[in-house]
Order: C-alpha cells, then structure tokens, then sequence
DNA sequence: AAAGGACCCAACCGCTATCTC
DNA sequence: TGAGATAGCGGTTGGGTCCTT
C-alpha cells in the first residue's frame, strides 16, 4: 500500500482555487468526466494536484450540491445520525442529498456539537454529562436495538458501496460491449444535460445530478446499482441480508426490504421517503425515538436563543426553558438510549 | 474607526481500503 | 501474490469574515 506523492511534487499550486482554475476544472470534466485524477490537471491545464482537483469537484463545483442553511430537518438528521453512526461523515451524508461529508463535517463541529455542549450533551456520547450510568430499568433493551440499527446501518451502506462496485463494473462492460470510446469515460457515462449550469451561482436547490454519480449520495445510487434493470427482488433482498449476516440478526424483514429499495429504486423522491421510512421505524422501534431525541434541538434550533444548559441554566426565553424542563426527563431517557460511542460499538464499526 | 478575538469553512494532510498490474 | 497507484475518508488548519469592545 504505498501512500501517494500528492501535491508535494514542486510546481503544483496550492490553496484557495480561482475562478479560472474552477472553470478549467469544470470545462474539462463536462467535457471529458473526470476520468483518472491523478492525470486530469495536465489534462485540464490545472496546476494542482489530482487530489486537490478531486476534493475540489466533490465538496464544491459538483453540480448536485446544494448549499446554503441547513434545514431543520436537515440538522435533525444529521443529529440522529451522529448518534447511531459517529464521525462517520460519508455514511451520514448519504442520509442528506446534496449535502457533502465535509459540509456536513464542518456544520457538525462548528453549529450542533456546540449546541449540544451548551445544553450540557456529550456530542461524543450524546448523554447527557451528568449521567455516567445506564438506567436500570427496561433502557437497556431499547440502548441494543438502537445499537442494533446502528449495526444495521452500517451493513447497509457497506452492501450499498458493494452494489455500486459491481454494478459500476457490469455498467462499465456494458458501457464497453455497446461503445467503442475508451476508458476515459468510464466514470463519466452519461453526458452532461444541457441545462447543467455552473454551481454556486446563488441557486442552492438545484436539482441537477452529478455526471459523476459515487456512493455518496443515496439519490445517486440508483444510477450505478441497477444499471441492467435489475429489481430488488426477494432474492437480491436475501442476498444482501445474508451478506450482511443478518439472517439471525432479529434485523425485521420489511426493514431489509426497505433498505434495498433504497438502494435499488430509482427515483430520488422514493429513495428519500425510503430513508424517512427507515428512520421512522427505527424511532417507532425505539419508543418515540425522533420525536424526543430531536425536537427538543428543533425548538432550540427554531428559537435559536436557546441557550440553556442541562444543569438549569438561564434561557434566553421563558417559553423555550419551560419546553426544555417538561422535555428534560425525556430527553434524557432517550440520550440513555444512545449509550455506546461510536468506538465502542460491536465489531460491525 | 480600529484592534483583536471568535467564528466559519474551504482546503489540506495523512491514513486506510481497494484496485490494478 | 505483492507492491504500487488511486480513491475515499476523517481530522485539522489557515485565512477570510464577522462581531465585540
């Protein structure tokens, strides 16, 4: 495994990109697709680094980003999923379209992680930092199914990233039996639409796709996990469920099958309600899990004055404290659920 | 108005997993 | 089969902007 020289070869620029080098970058991929990274800044004229040009594309000019405000649903999400997932940014962002790990990463560490502090949460943990101890009570049930999800998840996306790998392959040697072109445009399979427009240009909801779809975003999977028309037939859904040795697992079936919808079906609103659907029964399963664990944060979010710690600090408003204190007992039975960090999750993190 | 601190986020670094030959 | 190449990921940083005094 030998590590790559990057952008240490002497000549390759670094720092902020320019406008200039922005639209070389997205000159040349329209017309090309990205291709290999390492040679596309010759290729493009750039005097960067493969790398650079890559994160570049990914966290900024790729055409499906959307940016601008988070949303709240957007951050109750992402909270959620930190608690299930930890720092794992990438398995997060598949769960927000159009939003990138490193944005999600950067919002986390610089918005809700201080939120949480402030309200006196472990944003490790998520648990509240005067419980150190488990309740004893029916908690621990609930803390493995949530565990168990987590476990779940985590499977789901590795079968995801699988897919897409096949997939990507069979799509590519079916991209070679019909095509002559060479291998250049192998990640680049389908030609920019015409109304594909330059990003960042004040539009944050655009609805375009990137012509360079990857495992990062779940609206894009479809693109390269069923490329031959292939459905997500029982079998498929045992495959995977075997795969992921869940056959044991107490995983419920239905959850297996909506998962692989979410992975297989086409359509971005179907694949979005999937994601919704799955986290509902995750809440359902975990006894009013969303609704708890989140709306306190929604009506901080909302207020954005909230500012109370857990330990009875002064609210910037009445209202909001008196939500917090009849949610307080609540809130904290549902951090009791969370009770694994990440780290110490069972062997599937 | 200016200085300094706080905040934000794009970009970089370094590691690992996967691919290719 | 193993070594090198490549891509992806998460942590960190640096510089621009905003806010406070």
């Amino acid at each position: 495994m030998g590590r790559s020289p990057c952008c240490d070869k002497a000549g390759l620029k670094k720092g902020p990109w320019t406008p200039e080098e922005d639209q070389k970058l997205l000159a040349y991929i329209e017309d090309h697709g990205h291709g290999s990274w390492r040679s596309l800044p010759e290729k493009a004229g750039l005097q960067r680094c493969g790398k650079s040009c890559r994160l570049r594309w990914t966290n900024y000019l790729r055409p499906d980003i959307k940016r601008g405000k988070f949303t709240v649903q957007e951050e109750q999400t992402i909270i959620q999923l930190h608690a299930l997932l930890g720092n794992r940014w990438s398995a997060i962002a598949t769960h927000l379209a159009k939003r990138t790990d490193n944005e999600i990463k950067n919002y986390w560490n610089t918005h809700l992680k201080k939120r949480l502090v402030k309200m006196g949460i472990d944003p490790v943990t998520h648990k509240h930092k005067n419980e150190t101890l488990l309740s004893p009570t029916g908690q621990s049930k609930n803390a493995a199914t949530l565990s168990h999800m987590a476990q779940w998840e985590s499977a789901r996306l590795e079968a995801e990233a699988r897919l897409a790998r096949e997939s990507k392959l069979l799509h590519l040697q079916h991209y070679q039996n019909n095509n002559n072109n060479n291998l250049d445009k192998q990640c680049f399979t389908h030609k920019t639409p015409a109304n594909w427009t330059k990003p960042n240009d004040g539009n944050g909801d655009q609805q375009l796709e990137s012509p360079t779809s990857t495992v990062t975003s779940s609206e894009n999977l479809p693109l390269v996990t069923r490329p031959l028309g292939m459905e997500p037939t029982e079998n498929r859904i045992k495959s995977i469920n075997r795969e992921n040795n869940n056959e044991s697992s107490g995983i419920p079936a239905n959850m297996v099958e909506l998962a692989v919808t979410s992975s297989t079906s086409s359509g971005a609103t179907l694949v979005k309600d999937s994601e919704h659907d799955w986290m509902r029964q995750i809440n359902s399963q975990t006894e009013g899990f969303e609704e708890g664990f989140t709306s306190l944060l929604l009506a901080d979010s909302i207020g954005r004055g909230f500012s109370a710690s857990v330990t009875g600090a002064v609210a910037a408003n009445g209202s909001d404290y008196s939500y917090y204190e009849d949610n307080k007992n609540y809130w904290n039975s549902i951090l009791n659920l969370v009770d694994s960090s990440p780290s110490d999750s069972p062997t599937m993190f």
